[in-house]
DNA sequence: ACAGGATCCTGGGGGC
DNA sequence: TGCCCCCAGGATCCTG
């Protein structure tokens, strides 16, 4: 079983929900940052300008989060790896690698932890400055809204591996290393498949499988290994349901097939070389039914 | 241009 | 018991 899960987008959409009724109305008194450096490096000047400012709404975009205030300023989060993002009492115990927390009214916090300190908190003026930061880093279309067309295009351009495509922001904004695994079960597809060898039918078969999988995956309230906890502190379900991913070695839920790990992309992938072993021209998995596991 | 690899970071686990 | 090494993978930067 892996050690610690991340929070991809069924994780955030939960802290998302879970944060939504906890803030929204909530003014900020004071505003303590840690001294250890974050991704992006958060500014002293931010703590000024956020006090006395109330939250109006909690956004997601892909893997971000967004809380706007009432002058329109923009507080943006990202978890990161380790990253959690919770409303606790102002007499909760305190924590360690906290980096960010906001006093509120009511007798709340917001309480910005990350242990290995890849996230992020960062302050906008206003929404299009953040509209302008997710241009910049060209973040993708979210995963429900995927435009068949494009999506069709884009794989049809790249020589990378499906699984490589899923993990690029750029190109659908949201899925990690775990949902991409289980995005691609859910396709029947090999992740080794180049974009260019898919076929439209399975392309198509791939976008709507992310949407099953991802929808499937926030009902649950997301994945909890290890870190990972809702903004209620609450845990999630799915990992219960994982069809691949961190089932190495353990039967192919469908088949019985034992799951196999490889090294794609730089990130550990798993797949049922069975039930995605892919069908028609462009298999990535080409050789696997002649050598059937031990 | 594009694809893959190294990098940041910390804690947990296995091997010895 | 403790130490060392490996592993986890978000985004970003670098290299071939």
């Amino acid at each position: 079983m892996p050690r610690c899960s991340v929070p991809e987008l069924p994780e955030v959409e939960t802290v998302v929900r879970d944060l939504r009724p906890r803030l929204r109305g909530r003014r900020i008194e004071a505003v303590r940052a840690g001294a250890r450096s974050l991704r992006r490096a958060w500014r002293s000047e931010w703590e000024t300008h956020l006090v006395g400012r109330q939250v109006r709404a909690v956004e997601r975009r892909g893997k971000w989060i967004v809380i706007l205030l009432d002058d329109g300023q923009c507080l943006v989060y990202h978890l990161g790896m380790t990253g959690q993002l919770t409303v606790v009492a102002d007499d909760a115990p305190e924590a360690d690698h906290v980096h960010l927390v906001l006093d509120l009214d009511a007798g709340r916090r917001l309480r910005f932890r990350d242990i290995r300190r890849f996230g992020s908190a960062t302050l906008f003026d206003d929404r299009p400055a953040v509209d302008a930061f997710f241009a910049q880093c060209k973040l993708g279309p979210e995963p429900f809204t995927l435009d068949p067309k494009t999506w069709h295009r884009q794989l049809a351009k790249t020589r990378r591996s499906l699984k490589a495509v899923l993990l690029d922001q750029r190109v659908v904004a949201g899925v990690g290393n775990i949902y991409a695994d289980e995005s691609l079960f859910e396709a029947h597809l090999p992740p080794t498949l180049t974009g260019r060898a898919t076929t439209a039918t399975q392309a198509e078969r791939l976008r709507k499988a992310i949407a099953t999988v991802l929808t499937r995956a926030i009902e649950r309230r997301g994945s909890s290994i290890r870190n990972y906890v809702g903004g209620s502190g609450l845990r999630g379900g799915y990992q219960e349901e994982f069809r691949v991913y961190g089932r190495a070695g353990q039967p192919c839920r469908r088949c019985e097939t034992p799951i196999r790990r490889i090294r794609l992309a730089g990130r550990s992938t798993y797949f049922c070389p069975k039930c995605q072993a892919g069908r028609g021209q462009g298999s990535g998995v080409r050789g696997q039914k002649r050598t059937p596991d031990p």
